[in-house]
DNA sequence: TTCAGTGCAAACGATTTGCACCGTA
DNA sequence: TACGGTGCAAATCGTTTGCACTGAA
């Protein structure tokens, strides 16, 4: 239901595919999914759905600022849902793991140096690589 | 000469595809080339050098810390040099046009959230996406 | 009914790799 | 001379696209 709603406020029409991939990036809000993630997701849920479509509605779900891309190092892209706010992220280089943080000062000196250098501020990305305590822990 | 000591300091042989790439990126300080940007301007000097070398070399010179990657949006990896110091990008999203500045209330604040979180900080990267004053008077 | 949406396979662009030859140390 | 380095072409990887078919409105 409140994906149909979500889909009709974008000015796409409903349809399984779409429906089904949202649900999925809904029903993992903490995991920064790629195309090929939610491929596989549909396949173990016997969905059948293309990998080329699964792209497709990807991109449409960033243009309607369902979705957010990020690049993150290694070539693929991951989305996540925009409703879950500002953030930026921290990454582990051993595990892969991904955390979220709000730091507002940070936000303000992007925001400042933005300006003192005539651009218009569009957007932004930071991210931190570091080496998790988890990982640390399980070298030992 | 002085390409010839940073070769061997890094433990690469010094072979003329070698020099000539570093030259090249060494006389462009402010330019972030990407592989075939390298590659072409290889050609312009009327240097033979194989695209498949230009990867190579751009790789082995990043991992000895000769050269920084960079991804920007777009797809293909950009380099500079490291011995240029630390600093962030500003990019013009209409332009392509690549801005530098150094911040540091933000490079504390990023170890501070890393050290939060438990990580140990390894780099980061930080790009400020916006439209240029250039790029803003081009369009009146 | 109609046209946007979809599946499939082929096309793509950036980067990597296998292999035989070449040039530094 | 020996072995790392190189050029070329083929292979990979993530992603996009052409086309005929399908299903939502």
């Amino acid at each position: 239901m409140l994906e149909q709603n979500e889909l009709k406020k974008a000015g796409l029409k409903v349809t399984l595919p779409r429906v089904k991939i949202l649900e999925i990036i809904e029903s993992n809000p903490d995991w920064h999914m790629s195309a090929e993630d939610v491929y596989k997701e549909l396949l173990n849920r016997g969905d059948d759905v293309g990998l080329a479509t699964v792209y497709r509605v990807l991109t449409q779900f960033e243009a309607a600022d369902i979705l957010k891309r990020h690049q993150f190092e290694g070539g693929k892209s991951v989305f996540e849902l925009i409703s879950k706010g500002d953030h930026d992220h921290l990454v582990c280089i051993k595990t892969g793991l991904v955390e979220e943080f709000h730091d507002p000062v940070i936000q303000e000196r992007v925001a400042a140096i933005a300006e003192q250098h005539g651009f218009d501020l569009t957007d932004y990305s930071l991210v931190i690589y570091g080496i998790s305590d988890q990982a640390k822990n399980k070298k030992k």
